[in-house]
DNA sequence: CTGTGTGCAAACTCTTTGCATAAGT
DNA sequence: ACTTATGCAAAGAGTTTGCACACAG
């Protein structure tokens, strides 16, 4: 019945086919990250981080290459850049309208449940200036 | 009738007692900065910008001292740190709890108008966790 | 094949640090 | 005098870039 043999697993099926409608060609190294990236939900990294992962799974990528992949997907609008921390890039794998927690010390960022927050009475913007978003951080210490 | 004749301007003399009272001895550099950090108002600044505007008025001081004295005024509670853009840190005069605008492309930063802007409905927040600070950035770009 | 992507190493920016010198009290 | 701050230069983290080689179409 199966006239068209599948040789790959699932999650890189998926990936590829992200990232041909992103229009990135599907290289082994994009098709590996993007696999880790947006396999598990939603996801807070930095460039390091995700290179370590990538080599702890038996994936040799540069980091160089980590960043430009990185770079490149946020172009195509699958990642978000989050600036929470100085000196730290964090990219989001969540490009939704949302916003974060950070939790100091830990150095970890999570998502605030939608609608769980309301900005309001946003104030006059400077002319011929418009809004290009609204990026909320709750930052979060250890009790005690 | 004066019998206590006053040698330095005005400027000086508050910077001193600032300093002072955060328990910093008021050194040259360290009343030079201040005096450029507090006498106009509230600043955005990175440090270089600071230790341009310093040796712009003749002051010479070392950007290592900058920046220690950034730190300084900062854990005395005389500054804040913004977390607004990856890569440079910005620290504001203004410590009391206020948001604001960041302009993309000229990264300029400008406080916005007290009490126009409200958060609310603040998520729960995890457990022995507690809220450290609420920091709402509204990015802005330039029309058209 | 042809063009694009990758890896490596070097460069770059921002920031911190160590140590001899200078300044404050 | 005694202590603390400063300047310099070097080190350090994070990120970017240039160029030769490798891979996808």
């Amino acid at each position: 019945m199966d006239s068209q043999p599948v040789h790959m697993p699932c999650p890189t099926r998926f990936a590829v086919d992200r990232l041909r409608s992103a229009g990135l060609r599907p290289t082994r190294q994009r098709i590996a990250l993007a696999g880790l990236l947006f396999a598990k939900g939603d996801r807070h990294l930095t460039a390091e981080e995700l290179h370590d992962e990538a080599s702890g799974a038996g994936i040799p990528v540069s980091l160089a290459t980590v960043y430009n992949t990185l770079h490149q997907f946020t172009d195509a609008g699958m990642l978000r850049v989050l600036a929470i921390e100085s000196s730290k890039t964090y990219f989001d794998t969540n490009t939704s309208d949302h916003h974060h927690f950070f939790i100091e010390g830990d150095n970890e960022v999570m998502d605030i449940p939608m609608g769980s927050i309301l900005v309001d009475g946003l104030p006059n913007v400077p002319e011929g200036m418009e809004i290009a978003h609204v990026d909320v951080v709750v930052r979060l210490r250890h009790k005690g």
